[in-house]
DNA sequence: AGGAAATATTGTGCATGCAATTTTTGAATC
DNA sequence: GATTCAAAAATTGCATGCACAATATTTCCT
């Protein structure tokens, strides 16, 4: 077994945030901190220290006196979220055109060509997957570790909100299309196209989640 | 006076961080718990909770069961973040070139006006000052927050390691001349030409940095 | 009956204490 | 003199308890 080094309010964290980000703990949700302690057999200590840690990450909202909740995010916060995102990923995918070795550009070729198969069978559940690996070769090839995990964090914060990202119909033919453009740019190290096709491609992400949740409003009301 | 909504973690967080970035707790410093606790006069709690928070952030570092230590880092990690910081910079710039407002892009004008006096008079401190003004702008003017937090965030880790920075001859004329470039990129709504010359001018910061602190592990010897 | 004030209840903020781990100190051996 | 080991001290991780603030509920008045 695994030396088991993690702190109770890191192991807490974690699995919090795992529950956020599957859609467990929804959006609005309150964090009771009696309760959270009572389910995962702790007390309140580590609870609360976990909490603060996913505040900072913006998976959650901390307000003082008043308790957690699952951060919920207006349309206009949600479109600020993804422009960030978008901006972050372009500039993963510029860096990664500049300073991808062989190796991890050969990866992202075979990547790209397993992920024509799941176009052609239709298969959404293993396209989204490889579709996490294929933006996570980026995030590493930009080869800037900071970069690299303030972009995963945005991508985790943004997680809650794009369950439903590639159901609409189309969807998945369109996203391996854009993802061939911007595979093209960084294999070939055109950084400026690079950018410009990572932005677009983020953007159309975008158009996708707003065609299908219009309004975040509307999960408040399926309490 | 203003309403003393804040709770002690908060306070301690801003006081922890602001006594790191002005230098009064270097790098490699160690935070005991104990210690905080008693010179704030609070219980160690509080003082725990802040100190997870500042971990986030990357200002200090948390080692599980070993404590705290304000962060250190290797040159190498220095220059991760130094482009990281130069790649959000630019990307705010780039943002501010296609969407600051007619007031925002005359403040900017303005600022930098006065700037010029500061370089004549060779009046650093004032220049320095004007300097942080002068970038957060660019947050602002990218009107969005979340990237502008991020930026302000990475600004505040890299604090500790950039006091020197107007200190080498000539860099206060250099300086001014880039903010010229990216000003007038950015007020004529050159977007490509923003990103360009804030990268440019954030790595000419960089190289600054590099010839005062050639080694950050000189530091540790001077204990 | 509707609304405002008062009260009860719930939940957070913080202090304190104990157990476990890490670090330091000291001695003994090579 | 250096190295290794053990015991002591220091420090963190976590649990528990209490006070106060925020919310929910009841009561009272118009």
């Amino acid at each position: 077994m695994a030396d088991e080094r993690q702190t109770r309010t890191e192991k807490l964290a974690g699995e919090i945030a795992d529950a956020i980000i599957d859609g467990s703990l929804e959006p609005g949700t309150r964090l009771d901190e009696h309760m959270l302690a009572a389910r995962y057999g702790t007390s309140r200590t580590p609870v609360r220290e976990a909490l603060r840690k996913l505040a900072t990450t913006g998976l959650i909202e901390l307000r003082p006196r008043r308790g957690a909740i699952v951060a919920e995010i207006t349309s206009q916060q949600l479109e600020t979220l993804f422009v960030a995102m978008g901006e972050l990923e372009a500039t993963c995918a510029r860096l990664s055109a500049l300073s991808m070795t062989p190796i991890e550009r050969r990866r992202l070729g075979a990547l790209y060509e397993g992920m024509a198969d799941m176009v052609v069978r239709d298969d959404v559940e293993a396209y989204a997957a490889a579709n996490v690996s294929f933006h996570t070769l980026f995030y590493a090839g930009s080869h800037n570790p900071v970069l690299a995990e303030m972009t995963a964090t945005l991508r985790r914060r943004l997680a809650p909100f794009r369950h439903a990202q590639f159901r609409a119909p189309g969807r998945l033919a369109l996203s391996h299309a854009e993802h061939g453009a911007v595979m093209r740019a960084v294999l070939t190290g055109d950084a400026a196209a690079a950018h410009a096709t990572m932005l677009h491609h983020v953007s159309l992400v975008e158009d996708a989640f707003e065609q299908l949740a219009p309004s975040p409003a509307s999960r408040r009301q399926a309490n």
